[in-house]
DNA sequence: TTATTATTGTAACATATTGATACAATAATA
DNA sequence: TATTATTGTATCAATATGTTACAATAATAA
């Protein structure tokens, strides 16, 4: 038992944790030219989720999301960010929680907390792909990255979740220059372009973008790049904040 | 003893309610060139707040909210939204509570669930500040209109939390009509453009103004209006979603 | 060594949007 | 009937964005 973890995790009160209240963080990477989610799988039940968790009881929630993306991916530098709050009673749904426990061989407490009604606070992260471990979590045996143009059935109302981040993603891409953190230190005009093309799922004129960026004054140009390809090499660049 | 409320709504255990979770609402008018936001005093001690109020267990979070606004307004038709969670545990400060009941001559209970950490939910209300019937609750004994530029001190972080639900506005102002909320049904266009000055805080050019708010095609023209000034009256437009 | 190829970087122009000025129209008052 | 203040909008200027075009060039092939 690890002296850092409450032992009372997952027991069947909940100590430690606020009641009834969750985090669940939308992972996003970029890769390949394709936006990809971190999700969590207990093989078993073969059920889905996102990597989420619950809010110790002197922990800042913020902080409560940043431990549960943090654990998932082995990143310590991220900041996830709060995008919505889901709170209806329609998404009470403990039908997962009594399969995995059912599973797990034992007879569920009708009591158990998890089995209760909770608000859930979305969290969105963006992270680099390539610095990205994905880690399983006490409930759930597996956690993979998956295209989010093809994500399996996610439990309760999970798939909603995911929808709202990305279109929340869509909404700050610009003014918050969330791309950049969904992008290794270095990359190329196209690999940017191809990015923005991805999250706002259309195609973007090639010489206005780059006039775009460039004229934000944030990206710093560092060296050619060999592309391997017959082709003129492209440059890289840096992001730099003003 | 209302039938719809509780007996417990405020007892020392808080049962009925989910605990450590609140809801705060911004609800902002518009009157005379002047945001105004509705703030709840308790006379006794003198201590300003938001309206606020706790989600019942079977109750949809954004219900909790319209609850909540609602009776403080007495208006039924109205939506908050959701702009930000505050959770952080720097905002537990239960001095205020502690004061309230010193105040009412009882002995504060220390374990009283008011005085726990909460999570705070903040939703924004933007009413027509004509239609607004500011009506106290349980805790605090008074509920009145404040001028934003000229808010007393709040008690918490609910300074914080008028500041954010302010900056959101300002973000929502343009793309979801959110102004139209704030006025009455039929306005000139001057009253519109004093409104998006005051929630910007800033002067905008009248021909540019006018332009961009006819060429959204959904402002309807329908009579004149006769100003009592000694100039040309301007047009009355009324809202209509398309 | 020299074409060929595919892609990059950016100039150049067209179009659309926004900023700013100007002015006729007009409702109340003098 | 002249005066005044404000409204509604035309007009032009400045800026931003959309689009086409083309020279530059890195790898490959002739």
């Amino acid at each position: 038992m690890k002296p850092d973890t409450p032992h009372n995790e997952t027991d069947a009160a909940g100590n430690g944790f606020i009641p009834n209240l969750a985090v669940d963080v939308v992972v996003f990477g970029f890769h390949d030219t394709e936006l990809k989610v971190l999700l969590m799988q207990y093989s078993k039940t073969g059920l889905y989720a996102l990597p989420g968790g619950f809010v110790r009881l002197n922990e800042n929630l913020d902080d409560a999301a940043k431990r549960v993306a943090g654990e998932r991916t082995g990143l310590r530098d991220i900041s996830p960010e709060q995008f919505r709050v889901f709170g209806d009673m329609a998404r009470h749904d403990p039908t997962p929680f009594i399969s995995f426990m059912a599973a797990d061989g034992g007879k569920p407490d009708p009591n158990h907390w998890l089995f209760q009604r909770f608000i859930s606070v979305g969290y969105l992260a963006l992270v680099d792909f390539t610095k990205v471990t994905p880690t399983p979590d006490k409930i759930f045996d597996s956690c993979n990255w998956y295209n989010l143009t093809d994500i399996p059935p996610l439990i309760q109302d999970h798939s909603a979740i995911v929808a709202a981040g990305l279109q929340w993603l869509q909404v700050i891409l610009d003014s918050k220059l969330a791309g950049f953190n969904l992008l290794p230190a270095e990359f190329t005009m196209a690999e940017l372009q191809s990015l923005y093309e991805t999250v706002l799922g259309k195609k973007l004129l090639r010489p206005a973008f780059q006039r775009k960026m460039l004229g934000m004054g944030i990206l710093e140009r560092i060296a050619k790049k060999y592309s391997g390809g017959a082709h003129k090499a492209p440059y890289l660049y840096r992001f730099v904040s003003k």
